[in-house]
DNA sequence: CATATACCATACCGATTAGTATGATATACT
DNA sequence: AGTATATCATACTAATCGGTATGGTATATG
């Protein structure tokens, strides 16, 4: 019943996707993702609500087509190995060149006016769940002997991630893929080694 | 000649400096600031000029005034120390309880409209300029004997303004003093030491 | 004291913001 | 075919954006 929309929602969603990571939650506008999209304002606000609700389905989006390597990187058979697989791959996110650089995460509001509080508040709580998993990880390798015993899971996986907000600023400010790696290089220099 | 003013500009401007720092650079308007200035518009453009000249003035006023430990830092004695005392001064303007936590230079303009690009850019430049300083100072310390000669000073000036960008972003999130000591306290661990 | 001048207060500017009301158009179901 | 309905296009809303014109007020100089 009714007539076919002309467009099709996920590739206007990959569309969003582009323009917010490139300028953020509040520095992109309604007009910039219709325009973008190729779609009219009525059928935006039809499709995917307001702008929070867009934004938040381009989140949704980006972490289960970009963030995902996460997920199986964790999975790496050593603590130390998981993180670097994190690391490097969170560098191929960033400094993807069919996407603008930087993390949609961190370039979503690190700051913003009141108006769109709600929308760096959720970016921060998400932040702070994959910071969890990673410690997770780090918690389970300890009781497997893979991680020292001296060591605190939350401390490491506090500095990782740390690491990775520093190379999406890095990134964001036309960071270069192997400039990343380097930090990377030298940020894993500091792993612990289970004594022996 | 002619009615004197009503306000203290130097005082409006540490007023504008916590405003753009809590907001952001976009996140701000000039209402905002004529209201944390109790200024009225016209009083603030014939003072400061328009929203990016007083902006700029921010900066320099923020450098000066709180980033100026960083300059004494890196007169340590040693590299290490050097860095160790940049990181830790950095967390106490990171969390400063006297001005909105986080880096006026990182959460000035992480991502924006295409309106305050040229803000953007002068952030990034003036972001090399402070790794830069640092990277000499490592290679002077190299030079010395201070740090490793077959270890690269760009790679652990990059190493840690990385550093200190996560926390930045981490500060501006809500994050405790004592979480970002405890990310220094692992970032140092990497630390090289010279061969002898 | 008169006058020139700098500041303040108010009200305004056009442009843009997020979001929507309205009417035309096209499709699906009866 | 007829009708109900969902989409599209246009035009609009009130609010806010950065920035300014105007006119009153206070002060410094002649």
């Amino acid at each position: 019943m009714g007539r076919h929309r002309e467009f099709d929602p996920d590739e206007a969603l990959h569309t969003a996707l582009q323009v917010f990571r490139r300028r953020g939650y509040e520095g992109t506008s309604i007009s910039d993702l219709t325009e973008a999209m190729g779609i009219t304002r009525p059928s935006l606000y039809a499709a995917f609500g307001n702008k929070e609700d867009l934004f938040r389905r381009t989140l949704d989006l980006y972490e289960r087509q970009h963030l995902c390597f996460a997920h199986v990187a964790l999975q790496a058979p050593t603590a130390r190995e998981a993180v670097e697989r994190l690391l490097r791959g969170y560098i191929d996110v960033l400094t993807d060149p069919l996407s603008p650089p930087g993390c949609l995460g961190v370039n979503g509001a690190v700051a913003c006016s009141e108006a769109s509080e709600p929308i760096r508040e959720e970016l921060i709580a998400r932040r702070i769940v994959n910071e969890n998993k990673l410690r997770d990880r780090l918690e389970t390798a300890r009781a497997g002997g893979d991680f020292p015993s001296d060591e605190d899971p939350a401390d490491w996986a506090r500095y990782v991630v740390s690491i990775g907000l520093g190379m999406a600023v890095r990134a964001a400010s036309g960071a270069s893929r192997e400039e990343l790696q380097r930090v990377v290089d030298v940020a894993m220099r500091s792993w612990p080694t289970v004594p022996r």
